[in-house]
RNA sequence: GGUCCCAUCGUCUAGCGGUCAGGACAUCGGCCUCUCACGCCGGUAACCCGGGUUCGAUUCCCGGUGGGAUCACCA
């Protein structure tokens, strides 16, 4: 037991992506490792680009990554008069003023530093007037101006920034709404958040948050700022590079277990393993392993974890992720025996559930749709003998295993002088339509007696009526 | 531009002063084989550069270079 406290914090401007899936699932991982707490917080309070509809994507989209969350969903935008009593407590103790200063006149300000070569901040003018509430004041934060903040990274290590690069940034907008790095404070210490982790894109603010944690006499959380991952030309990661939502991984047949060993592993190691069960996960995980550097979202390496988690998948398992995209295809298909018999078969060659779909297709089919130029190649006068032979042996049989099905093959094969080879392909096509499927013997046994007999004669008659 | 972060095969990474620099994906050969896969075997491929420290640096320090992030009344 730890009384370790994480949280992922995403603001709902849009769906949930993979690099903040990422920082979530370490974060929920930490917690979970530790015996912790997770809590969810929704940054809502730009309320301009905040949607309802995006607050609906980001719980859907952790639902399906397996991520629950203890605390939680607090929406910031409920949370106005907490907020309200902190910036109170700042300007009691003086640690923020209102200003004045015109957003005009402040953007000049920041032009003209930027010109001379010099840091763009505000010049503290309304510092020290002792300003008292006006219609569209702002609040801002009295920094200290000199001095060093130094942030005790669990992942960076130390890292040192010159009070005298910071300004009095503004904690409360005009119209009375606080801003980000205030907020994010009040909420982490009022919600008992004692680890933050989160992209290193964060890291500059950390000073401010800091700043902030001081002045309201409050103890620091663990912070530990993990590399961003950026896209395949080393920039930040963003549309152009391909599905960026974690939805759209669902729905390119991806697992949400190999999703999450992907983005975990992409900065995150063990030694050499590769492979990692969600359990695993959250038995070895720890921030000391996690590395210093970006990393590059490399699809490929998705793809092949995403097989590899097919592979390992109990059937009954797979099959609830594998249904809708049966049924999406016009399958009937529900759980039980057949749809287990039916993945054993394809789960060595499905990259993904659709692929997976896509060669399952065969098996639900009432009719066998024949591909023409199998038909064509397969499906003739020559062979027709040798699927007549096949029926006579397979008829009688009382039960299909290996044996007995190798059995029949090789009294065709013999009374033929045909390798497997020659019979198995025009067999291949009677029963799937296609040329490329799982091994003959495999989907016999799936398909069961009664659809291969019926599949064998249909071949038949197809090769008679073509004669004809 | 200022500030901050980062730097091992193409990519993800192991390494924590002495290794033939290991694994995985990708790639290229081969084997297996009823098609396609799976699987198996093998190959190509990396310590950014320059200074130190040290008997010895991929590893520690400094500088350079390169890449990234960030500089809002966004989060």
């Amino acid at each position: 037991m730890s009384n370790i406290v994480t949280r992922f914090p995403p603001s709902p401007t849009g769906y949930l992506h993979v690099g903040g899936a990422r920082t979530a699932l370490f974060n929920w991982l930490y917690a979970r490792h530790m015996n912790g707490r997770f809590v969810l917080r929704i940054e809502d309070t730009d309320i301009k680009r905040s949607t309802q509809a995006s607050v609906d994507a980001i719980f859907e989209a952790l639902e399906w990554l397996g991520i629950d969350w203890d605390e939680g969903p607090f929406f910031q935008t409920k949370r106005f008069d907490v907020y309200q009593t902190y910036v109170q407590k700042l300007l009691d103790s003086g640690n923020a003023y209102y200003c004045t200063c015109s957003q005009e006149k402040i953007d000049t300000m920041r032009k003209e530093a930027m010109a001379g070569g010099g840091k763009p901040k505000y010049d503290g003018t309304c510092r020290y007037k002792g300003l008292a509430k006006t219609a569209n004041a702002v609040i801002r934060f009295k920094a200290p101006a000199t001095g060093t903040t130094i942030v005790k990274d669990i992942i960076k290590g130390n890292v040192v920034f010159q009070n005298s690069e910071q300004d009095d940034f503004i904690i409360c907008r005009s119209d009375g709404t606080p801003t980000y790095n205030f907020v994010v404070v009040v909420d982490d210490i009022t919600m008992g958040i004692n680890t933050v982790i989160r992209g290193d894109d964060h890291l500059n603010n950390t000073p401010r948050q800091i700043m902030l944690y001081n002045a309201l006499e409050s103890s620091l959380p663990a912070f530990g700022h993990v590399p961003m991952v950026l896209g395949k030309d080393r920039t930040r990661l963003s549309k152009r590079h391909g599905a960026m939502s974690v939805t759209a991984y669902r729905d390119m047949g991806y697992l949400p277990d190999a999703l999450i060993n992907y983005l975990v592993r992409l900065g995150w190691s063990y030694g050499d393993q590769e492979f990692f069960s969600r359990d695993e996960l959250i038995e070895k995980f720890t921030l000391e392993n996690i590395g210093k550097s970006p990393g590059i979202f490399d699809q490929e390496k998705l793809l092949a974890l995403n097989a590899d988690h097919i592979k390992a998948a109990p059937p009954e398992k797979l099959s609830t992720h594998l249904l809708p995209f049966l049924s999406e295809r016009g399958c009937l298909a529900e759980k039980g025996d057949f749809i287990n018999s039916v993945i054993k078969t394809l789960n060595t060659r499905s990259k993904t559930l659709i692929d997976m779909a896509e060669g399952a297709l065969f098996y639900f089919q009432e009719e066998v749709l024949y591909e023409e130029k199998a038909a064509k190649k397969f499906l003739t006068p020559a062979s027709l003998e040798v699927l007549n032979q096949l029926i006579d042996q397979l008829k009688p049989l009382e039960s299909f295993n290996e044996n007995s099905l190798e059995n029949a093959f090789k009294r065709v094969m013999e009374t033929n002088g045909l390798k497997l080879g020659i019979i198995a392909q025009p067999v291949r096509v009677a029963l799937t339509g296609k040329t490329v499927s799982p091994g003959i013997f495999e989907i016999i046994k799936a398909l069961g007696k009664k659809r291969v007999i019926s599949r064998l004669q249909n071949a038949v008659q197809l090769i008679k009526n073509r004669k004809d």
